[in-house]
DNA sequence: CTTCTATGTGTCGGCCACCGTAATACCTTC
DNA sequence: GAAGGTATTACGGTGGCCGACACATAGAAG
């Protein structure tokens, strides 16, 4: 679990640091917090369950029995908690980086600025 | 090409956007913004490059021959400019989220603050 | 001279997270 | 009783990344 955290991955934990959530109200609230852009699937939810329970990222919560049927609530533990923080810096790194770049090259590529705009031709 | 960007393809484009790099100065420009954390295989960078051009985010910017070997300089293009902004977008986007909620759970879990802070119990 | 390190590009196999889909099961609504 | 939302589980496929290797040149170290 030392690999980047993929964007479902980053999600679901980021909904668990709200509040304790089982397997379907994640798929909604996932969807919430990236305005619809992110809707997970079966697949993705709960292979990513396991591997975040497996590697002491998530908990379980408390199971529940609603007419018949099971609902286990996940929560963020505190290596989780750690992890997410820790991965958000590391995103917020990137995006720093990659907005001071792209901002020096809204600047060069409009000579706006009348000083040493345009050199050929 | 739809799929969210990996955080070596992030790095990628980032780097592109400073300037026309070839391979091997991909791999300092990336491992100096990452300050060290991301050091590119050679496997990830060609392949990326590959499907970077073959996806038309970045372009074949000129060719060198240095010393009887072919040196390569990969650029931007308009389309990686604008997905680069897109995608540095959508992570700014997770990482104000999850901030959010790591911050409210730090509240939660330090009532520090006198002021309305254990609302339960 | 040989060996090691750095520069530099490229290929190949395998892993694993994610995706797409279907199955299962209960309840409510039409 | 067919349809649709709730809720979990299982399975095969895809694709980006990694690890290791191959090849070539040049300078430093032994």
């Amino acid at each position: 679990m030392d690999t980047p955290l993929r964007e479902p991955t980053f999600l679901i934990l980021t909904a668990l640091a709200g509040a304790p959530l089982h397997g379907y109200g994640l798929i909604r609230e996932v969807a919430a917090l990236s305005d619809g852009r992110v809707t997970l699937r079966p697949g993705t939810l709960y292979g990513a369950l396991d591997r975040l329970v497996d590697a002491g990222l998530v908990d379980v919560d408390r199971e529940e029995v609603v007419d018949g049927r099971l609902r286990r609530y996940y929560c963020l533990s505190p290596v989780g908690d750690a992890t997410l923080a820790a991965e958000t810096e590391r995103l917020r790194r990137n995006v720093e980086a990659a907005t001071a770049r792209l901002r020096e090259r809204a600047h060069a590529a409009r000579p706006a600025t009348p000083r040493a705009a345009g050199g050929l031709a």
